[in-house]
DNA sequence: CCAACAATCTCGCTGAGCGAGAGAATAGTC
DNA sequence: GACTATTCTCTCGCTCAGCGAGATTGTTGG
């Protein structure tokens, strides 16, 4: 689905194509990487991220900000961070009355458990039960297997170039998400 | 998910990673981008542009569902396509219903009219307004300028691996949605 | 001890989206 | 031609996620 991203005639970035090279369809056969194709690709791409995650989600009774939440709690157990009702909230952006509302959700479901903080008692501990990262790797154990072989077909280079690429198209979001 | 940028949401459960060695700007020499970096990268970079989004429809009293129907929709009238409730429903996902009502809430908003197809007169065709177009152009005018910029530091080379790696990840996770 | 502040939860409400089904138009069959 | 099946959209009633406002409980600094 979805391609195309702006409203425009024809592609073109609200901007000069300051790009040179790479704007040559014609020279350099087969390595005409057009940027508004890699921008739509990127969309594209995380249309189907999106999808997957929001079939996952729906085959297991969860709502999509169940599973960004369990993603969020799953990373943060994973780092050694404690997360409250509060943090979560603040990653989901949610109320704190959304965020009560998920919370009891989540417990409910059997993913995570409250505890009340020794230190601070007006914080609660969201704790991540085993049938939580069961089910996170449920969701991406096998599509990460999928992608980590994909990747055995680029060589070490490529991949880094891969990887450049991908950094710097977050740091452009998130420094756009700024303003 | 890491909804700050900060957050390094790292890891999934059960993949051993060895950070560290990740680090090399030109490429070559043995030194492998982490596949497991790549695929945390692929997610960071969808939650930035799912956020990236989410806020722009709250700014404009649009809910998520509004902007990704306004998406396709301008991605259909750009292709030339026409496209009915029936047909938006699907692509998002939603039963007739709800549909009818992300209809109803697009079209009092001035951003498309229905018009009753004459060959078929059980359809509805759905027409962008300019003020979608414009407002398409206002959500990803900027956003695509700075990517475009930002992929202008890269060569041509480079960018076609990107995009052939980018492919080759979509192209996955669409198979992975077919079970 | 008493404000001021912080973290979470409760209450009432709005509205997105669902299931079921009602019309209305078309296509196929006798 | 009527008769049934199918397709497309819309209506009705409902559930429940998330919001705003504020209550409750815990902490901290004067």
């Amino acid at each position: 689905m979805g391609a195309q991203v702006d409203g425009r005639p024809d592609g073109e970035p609200g901007v000069p194509r300051a790009d040179s090279a790479a704007e040559r369809p014609e020279e350099r056969v087969g390595a005409a990487a057009e940027p508004m194709q890699l921008v739509h690709l990127l969309r594209g791409l995380t249309v189907e991220l999106d999808l997957f995650g929001a079939e996952f989600a729906g085959r297991h009774g969860l709502h999509p900000t169940d599973l960004r939440a369990l993603i969020h709690l799953l990373d943060a157990a994973r780092a050694g961070t404690v997360v409250t009702p509060g943090r979560l909230g603040a990653a989901l952006r949610l109320n704190s009355a959304g965020t009560t509302g998920l919370v009891d959700r989540l417990e409910r479901l059997g993913l995570i458990r409250r505890e009340r903080d020794p230190g601070d008692r007006r914080k609660v501990r969201l704790l991540v039960e085993d049938r939580a990262m069961e089910l996170g790797q449920d969701f991406f154990g096998g599509l990460i297997g999928d992608l980590v072989a994909a990747m055995g077909r680029f060589d070490a280079g490529e991949l880094a170039t891969a990887q450049r690429f991908l950094q710097s198209m977050t740091a452009v979001v998130a420094a756009a998400r700024e303003e």
